[in-house]
DNA sequence: CTTAGCAGTCTGGTCTTGAGAGTGCTAATT
DNA sequence: AATTAGCACTCTCAAGACCAGACTGCTAAG
């Protein structure tokens, strides 16, 4: 279980980087030919026979060239792939796009989904911003028909939520009006007391309900539940030649569309606790049986007391991972960066 | 340009049906055999000969079966297909879905998306509540930092706006509630003089920008280009024999993604004036070339006074029309229903 | 007007074949 | 002991050939 002698770690970065361009499995000869290697094709095939037997490596058939193996990816990922930023001057042109969608914060969703497709070549996912523990800010009641109420909620994080809820008895507007007057006050004060108060006040009153449901936002049952997906790029995919197959081609977008899946993916790298930074989940490997074929690259953005969100590619095994981390990264970052600058103080 | 005898009515109609189930180049043998006609496949076959002649069928080539073409299926939808009704029991299934998702009425357009896409086997689209003349129910005004606000606004047809503003000078959330509430004074009394007294209001004080944006939603200036659109059903499609080759695949799933297209595509079809009902289209037809071999089904919900929005279907120029429109008017009118029980009085 | 019969056409599958690419092994070389 | 040249061997892929089968269009008879 020794490491890889130096030069078999060159020999597999060239492959694989030569795979990820050309999709086509390398032969020896190519990769000496196309890098001047000053050793020869028959000792590549050594060190490739090695790796094979190591199990980065592997053949389409008996005698073709090579192509990397999920867990060939990983040691590419880990150990030889280096970290890439991404050029200054896309840099400055995604930070460009985002400046002019400065005024609707729901809009930075969409456009950082479509800048990732469009940079990584690949489908993007983005999940809104969620909070855990959030502070509540403001919340405004509106009488629609009969008991149905209208509850928003406006969380510290700019996340607004909405919801109906059906009373026990007809409140006139103006009684909300009281109601949401008297809790909007007590939120702008001290919130150590205020679930006291609030307490207090809700079971006093009719409106128990009301309490119910801003208790939950706030203690964050639905953590990452609410809210939708942004997805972008899905038709890039389409153009892998890994997709001619259309069974892989549908069994990747039944991921994409799998609400649950993602969720628990999201939920089990990204969210859990000090998991910052970019993760890189490459093929099955072992849990995620589902994704198969598929690579996924996410990170978060914000904070847990700001709240959190994720950013993420999804692809073939074959990807730009280079590309991708670089990518990810500096739009988590990004999103990070603009929602602290737009939080409730 | 006389009509169509019965007789090739019917061997069009039955050609269509058989044709979309089993995505095959129909055969005059083929006919007789499956429907028992009462005359030979010869007799179908000049039948068949006259149907190409006025562009309803063609053939991939030359003796082949016959395969409907763009304008054989609109001949169909419109003339021949009758109207069907979704099996009450499935009907009242698709109620319980909504039903258990009363709560959240941004659960109800995803609900939508993915009831379509279940039931019509393609993919779906759902866009949210837009409202032309909306009527101002509620506004919150939120410090952020320094000059920023967050102003929320809140429609009577229950549609949540966030936006962030960069006023002039800092003003102290104290100030902001203020402000707000004198709004929201005005908002609840009579809503003809309101404008004026609102610019009055606002005119004298350092908020104009937040009348702008208030003014500026009000009047609908971007009727349908806010919020996002609601998706479904994309792997559903790859299924479809069509999509085998991946070129066209693809194509579809740019048009998808294209909001650009989907947009000016509903704006020219369902939020015209009095363009109630279910809007089929089938292929390019004339105009939206560029929707190629793809038929569209849509119908709008919602009314012109509480706000508008549309759900539709889109598919492969070979699909099941009669289910496709009979699914999309189902969901249609249930999400028209519950909208106007979740008004705002 | 309809239909039986038939010749003609085109596809799709199977099979064969040959070129080409790439490997693994062996033996020679450094 | 590591490297490499050389070569036999394997396997794929593309092209060509071929045939069975599926339909049609036409003609002539009913």
């Amino acid at each position: 279980m020794s490491g890889l002698t130096e030069r078999q770690k060159l020999v597999l970065a060239l492959l694989v980087r030569d795979y990820i361009d050309t999709a086509e499995p390398i032969s020896s000869g190519r990769l000496v030919k196309n890098y001047q290697l000053e050793f020869s094709s028959a000792t590549v095939r050594n060190e490739m026979a090695v790796l094979e037997g190591r199990g980065y490596l592997s053949q389409p058939y008996t005698s073709a060239g090579r192509v990397p193996t999920a867990h060939g990816y990983r040691y590419y990922v880990q150990q030889l792939m280096g970290s890439v930023e991404l050029p200054a001057h896309v840099k400055e042109m995604i930070r460009h796009q985002f400046y002019q969608a400065r005024h609707d914060v729901d809009d930075w969703l969409s456009l950082s989904a479509s800048v990732l497709a469009q940079h990584s070549h690949v489908a993007a996912i983005v999940t809104p911003l969620h909070t855990e523990k959030a502070k509540l800010k403001h919340i405004a009641l509106l009488s629609t028909r009969g008991r149905q109420v209208l509850l928003v909620i406006i969380l510290n994080s700019g996340e607004v939520h909405q919801q109906t809820l059906v009373l026990d008895e007809t409140l006139s507007q103006d009684r909300l009006n009281g109601i949401a007057a008297q809790i909007n006050q007590l939120i702008s004060g001290k919130d150590a007391k205020m679930m006291e108060d609030l307490r207090e006040i809700m079971d006093s009153g009719p409106a128990v309900e009301i309490f119910e449901v801003i208790l939950q936002v706030i203690s964050g049952t639905e953590v990452i539940s609410s809210g939708d997906l942004y997805r972008d790029g899905i038709a890039n995919m389409l153009s892998e030649p890994e997709f001619l197959e259309p069974e892989k081609a549908k069994h990747t977008l039944e991921l994409f569309e799998d609400r649950g899946l993602l969720d628990d993916l999201l939920s089990r790298t990204v969210f859990e606790r000090n998991a910052a930074g970019v993760h890189v989940i490459i093929g099955g490997e072992d849990t995620w049986e589902q994704l198969g074929d598929c690579s996924v690259i996410i990170a978060r953005y914000g904070t847990r007391e700001q709240g959190m969100g994720a950013v993420g590619i999804l692809g073939p095994l074959r990807m730009a991972y280079s590309r991708g981390v670089s990518t990810v990264r500096f739009v988590s970052d990004l999103m990070s960066e603009l929602i602290s600058e737009s939080m409730i103080a």
